[in-house]
DNA sequence: TTGCTCCTCACGTCACGTGAGGTGGC
DNA sequence: TTGCTCCTCACGTCACGTGAGGTGGC
């Protein structure tokens, strides 16, 4: 069942929706990451529903600090129609376990800025 | 009292001790943000301890997302002699702790992405 | 027809990475 | 003297930002 029309949208309202701007989505297309699924008549990047999706669960993925390549390669996986090898899948979650604990120690560090600067401020 | 000879350490080991590559470094250097307080006579930088310090404050700070510019200017009120107007420290940690809160925004968008994962994991 | 939205170059930016070729210092 | 460490260019990279000049579509 193809998407009707009515549903295609706009980069605008993609970029509104997803939070991401619009050189971003562009960006995102010109190297193959997230490719609209149509284009009006008139050469407009028309996107569906299920592009904003895919663009949602990159921009899930972008704070633990992946390349668009890799996020490529995540992607792929992710929407693969055919089985993925369990090996395959335990490498990316090994990753992503890995990258989401380095992001903690990030928060870690940041807190004990924010503790500094407090005592900087009510004690000078 | 003039910090002796015996204390000064070379690029190396403060690249260790901080967790930041040679090129971050020289580059902070270069831009002023934080400069070596003395050099050899080869040209060799020598930081203090107390440069340490400076820059282990800097690397608490990125995990904000400030940028280079920013983060000097930040480094300017934390290392001021003269007192700083409770304005200028009020908008300061405003602005930190507007940057925690879109580090924790962050750190969801992350944690969606993993659950998301495993359950492609679990029951493809 | 008027706007607002979109398009493609194409150069700029930020924070470094990465050699190339050379020297310092225990 | 040998290594290992450091130095300064200087170009490269990644992920976009930012106009410039032009067109689409309700």
């Amino acid at each position: 069942m193809a998407t009707p029309e009515s549903q295609l949208m706009q980069i605008g309202e993609i970029a509104e929706r997803s939070g991401l701007s619009l050189r971003t989505l562009r960006h995102y297309d010109e190297i193959g990451l997230l490719t609209p699924s149509a284009r009006s008549d008139g050469g407009f990047r028309l996107y569906t529903e299920d592009d904003l999706e895919r663009l949602l669960v990159i921009r899930r993925m972008k704070p633990l600090g992946y390349s668009l390549d890799d996020m490529q390669a995540v992607m792929q996986l992710l929407l693969s129609d055919r089985p993925v090898a369990a090996a395959q899948w335990d490498a990316v979650a090994a990753e992503a376990a890995q990258r989401r604990r380095d992001l903690a120690t990030k928060v870690e560090m940041a807190d004990e800025f924010l503790k500094l600067l407090l005592e900087r401020t009510n004690q000078p």
